[in-house]
DNA sequence: TATTGTTATACTCTATAACTATA
DNA sequence: TATAGTTATAGAGTATAACAATA
């Protein structure tokens, strides 16, 4: 930052710009966070959206997926199954696993959650001048491209055979 | 998104896209929220965040501005102070308040925990085209905005005297 | 009497360890 | 013997209620 009109190197500096909007984007995170409905936890809204996109998986899968503890998921599939959101269904190749989906009371869920979420923040977007709501229009998909590559980071495949 | 060429009116237009653009940056939130660094509560990050920026606040401010209850915020400053990240000053004018104030450490922790955080995003910014970074350069500005317009929100105002 | 903060207590979320069932 | 999942137990975070000190 301070020695940007130092240096020469143009790559030094396009780095520098990926940290600086990294940066930026880690503080609207932790700022954000608090404004959100708080009903149920973000990892179990992300655990329904991850069945919501990809179908029914695995609790190791979905563990791994969210970075949890497996019996932290178990716990969690199991408040979800209580609420009636997610079920349980056996793997007939597999007699350990329990598949688990989402039911449409679920997805009905998640969209809402989604919708709630969204207003919240579309509260504060209203209310910027229209040139930065341009900019923010224009960089949505390079914003909805970061959250596929932290998906695919994560997610170690589809719930099809793996080795 | 689709019907933009459809429509005349540019009003529900820009609300729609504001709507679109908001759920993007609220899904972005609820993903990329598993993959930051867990040692420290995002309440209290946040905390820290608020103190280094507007100096030393009053307990009951400080739960205000977080969305938490009064006690939690309480238990959180007694283990930030434990930490040594903070400090209770007493109020001279008014001996039932504590003032709280970030010392040195907390400081340094704050923008350690910040490079942390931003890095792990950055890490995903890397990999996406120069097109895209370039719109989330653009926008940066726009987000760091939204940021603000959240904080003046929640924060009813500075630390000084209030009717 | 109202306000600031603390203490007591309970609930949720998530972790590790020990266990069961199946491969 | 290794893997998928569950149960038991503990710790962190936050809530409400009751309390103490000060205004």
């Amino acid at each position: 930052m301070l020695n940007r009109m130092n240096r020469p190197a143009p790559a030094a500096d396009v780095a520098t710009n990926q940290q600086d909007v990294a940066e930026t984007i880690y503080r609207l995170l932790v700022t954000l966070f608090r404004g959100l409905p708080r009903d149920m936890s973000l990892t179990s809204i992300a655990t329904l959206s991850t069945l919501e996109r990809s179908g029914p998986r695995r609790i190791t899968d979905l563990a791994a997926i969210q970075g949890v503890a497996q019996p932290s998921m178990t716990t969690l599939i199991t408040n979800l199954e209580r609420a009636g959101y997610v079920e349980r269904r056996s793997d007939p190749d597999d007699r350990r696993v329990s598949l688990v989906a989402v039911t449409p009371a679920g997805a009905t869920y998640i969209h809402t959650r989604r919708r709630a979420g969204a207003e919240a923040i579309a509260e504060l977007v209203e209310h910027l001048p229209d040139e930065e709501i341009a900019t923010l229009t224009a960089a949505a998909p390079a914003l909805h491209h970061i959250r596929e590559l932290h998906n695919q980071r994560r997610d170690p495949g589809p719930p099809v055979k793996r080795s």
